[in-house]
DNA sequence: TTTCATGTAATTATATTTGTTACGTGATGA
DNA sequence: TCATCACGTAACAAATATAATTACATGAAA
């Protein structure tokens, strides 16, 4: 592992979760299409329920779903219910009342405000369906898991 | 400490070397600068060097100036010669055969690398004189150092 | 009431980044 | 010449951040 991973395991996770005929599956079931831990998806996926993008019932025959279509599901709306910010600038929290420092981040703070608008705004154009479409044309395997090789 | 802070650490020590009237200034004093390591610095100003924004000189006497004028260093070159992605995408190295993972990718490499293009395109248009015109009236200490809170 | 699956806290492992120590090289000046 | 200064780097240690794991409580279904 390296970076915050959390989108594109999010993301890979609700593509594959999409093909499921709406069947929830579990967190263990998604661990496995991550290569993760079924934890790390209960963790990761918290965010995303609290949005209403996906929802999870407890117990004998429980698990995850998608909370609406994917047609609904955006990309921005995911990164934000993941709490993520995806563009970082690491700033040297140094002197607080060094003008130099004080110049050098308002400047920088200012360029990065804008890519980051401009990701969120093109993020915000893509949905769950547009990627899914992208994929191709994917089966849809009753319940049977195609081993993360999809 | 936090993320890679880099840029800002550069851009910290690189305007106040603009104040030192080309008089070369020791990685230690730059580090007091930055409340950081002298070790740290040279590390870090390495690839300033390569890119001929600062030069260094050996021996007594030695140390660091500017290698062009303020006015001819933009951020987008610094941030170039740090080899600093800045814009970092944490994606899931997992399995290369997936195809939900590769349209996943695709969707949020494109989408990046239009926020990176703007950021460089932003920072390409400020130079390090515009910083420090933002610093607003800075005196010019001989060789005194203020320590720290300019 | 047994089993299954989520919800979370706590802990451990791993990776990245930064800080430190050590020592070599070149340049200056007494 | 030689002592000193300052960079250049490798090697190592420390601190941080992220992910993985363990453990257990809660709720739901058979």
């Amino acid at each position: 592992m390296k970076r915050d991973s959390r989108l594109s395991v999010a993301l890979h996770v609700l593509l594959h979760m999409a093909q499921q005929d709406d069947q929830p599956v579990t967190s263990e079931q998604m661990a496995a299409w991550a290569m993760t831990n079924p934890v790390v998806i209960r963790r990761t996926f918290a965010g995303l329920r609290e949005a209403g993008i996906v929802a999870s019932t407890k117990g004998h025959g429980g698990g995850w779903r998608l909370g609406r279509a994917t047609a609904a599901i955006s990309l921005a709306q995911i990164q934000d219910a993941l709490g993520e910010p995806l563009i970082a600038l690491g700033k040297a929290e140094e002197s607080p009342g060094c003008a130099v420092e004080q110049a050098v981040n308002a400047a920088l703070d200012d360029a990065v405000a804008q890519a980051r608008d401009l990701l969120n705004r093109k993020l915000a154009t893509i949905t769950l369906a547009d990627l899914a479409a992208d994929v191709g044309p994917m089966r849809h395997p009753s319940t049977e898991d195609q081993d993360h090789v999809v």
